[in-house]
DNA sequence: GTCTATAGATCGATAGAC
DNA sequence: GTCTATCGATCTATAGAC
């Protein structure tokens, strides 16, 4: 009983996270809903910025060796079709994450979108500290296949395709009752993810053909 | 002296707004930074988040007469260039916000994007219920931009879209940081706005030519 | 490793004098 | 309209018994 309350801890937060972001979601609620005491949480993760952490860290110990493996055997072509194809290989990665826990792929984006404007800067630093060389490894092989787009302004598109991404599923329970409102449809990760690959891809790549 | 303490408020809310988010900004720190009277912001507001509310609709009244207008205006072009002719003619608009505060392009879009994901639907049903006419107009310009384009794909295009705008700019200081490190370059809400346009364009308006 | 109890800080909001 | 003082609620974190 006592060995699973971190994982207890770890689902509770994951999901509070989510819905509400971290700020907004507090211990006493968290440890209500794993069904533990409060005083565990701090027993277990030391602190709620721990907490955060580790989190995030149980779906980036997943995702990043996939994407890592990925690349390696990634063939550059170049284009809208050489980045529409290196953003699709990244979709069964992020697909696994499902496995990690129920809705995972979903729960991951979502927590990456909160921490990205709500932690000033810690869980950006976290990331680029301890999965930096993926990042690094995913930029260079969106480069290679848009050799004639200079180097800020890939930046730039980069930043605003991860801005579609993490936007849209940060606010997904925002877009889902605005969805379901207008179009009486149900809002998954997956239809998210195949409607945003081919609008980043075009975005990414610009005007070349 | 009493007569500009309801904008002094105001105007040091949105700053610590825009900087930390809305959860995270006290009304204490508040009121230091506007040097007035803890009880004011109550007196003058009611509440906190009867507060946010008039951050924002400062922004929104000036802007959203401005994009009725340039809506009636506009002629309607289809494909990739009807969709950029149509966004590039909301960025006039937008940079007027400038005139109500310094750099209010950059607070207003920063305090949209932390209103979005903070505000639990709040922020996003005062905005739907005050200028939910404006916003009906610009998708239908939209529509009439890309007839070729369903209603429901158009929804999730648009959303990615609006999620690269207001991601990039709520993460801007993120951004500034890393653009800078990186590349020595200055971040301003121009430059943003200048490479975000064809991005979107080329994103919202897909395979069409 | 789990619990109770509580320290210590901070929050939004308000009562009431001026 | 502005101020002091404070209420009552909430928070994270920890000490100490078991």
């Amino acid at each position: 009983m006592a060995k699973d309350t971190k994982v207890r801890i770890l689902n509770a937060a994951e999901a509070l996270f989510a819905e509400q972001g971290f700020t907004q979601t507090s211990m006493r609620a968290i440890t209500a809903r794993a069904d533990v005491n409060l005083a565990s949480v701090n027993y277990h993760f030391g602190s709620k910025k721990n907490l955060i952490q580790a989190v995030l860290k149980r779906y980036f110990d997943v995702l990043m060796p996939q994407i890592d493996t990925v690349l390696a055997k990634h063939n550059v072509v170049t284009g809208v079709g050489g980045v529409q194809s290196l953003l699709m290989s990244l979709v069964p990665p992020m697909m696994t994450l499902s496995n990690v826990r129920p809705k995972g792929t979903a729960l991951f984006v979502q927590l990456l979108g909160r921490g990205y404007n709500e932690t000033q800067g810690h869980l950006r630093r976290f990331i680029m500290h301890d999965y930096g060389k993926s990042v690094a490894g995913l930029m260079a092989a969106l480069h290679a296949s848009l050799p004639e787009v200079d180097d800020h302004e890939l930046f730039w598109r980069l930043h605003f395709a991860i801005g579609s991404f993490v936007f849209s599923m940060a606010s997904s329970q925002a877009l889902t009752e605005i969805a379901e409102a207008d179009f009486n449809q149900d809002v998954d990760i997956q239809a998210v993810i195949l409607h945003l690959v081919p609008f980043v891809s075009q975005g990414i790549a610009g005007h070349s053909a």
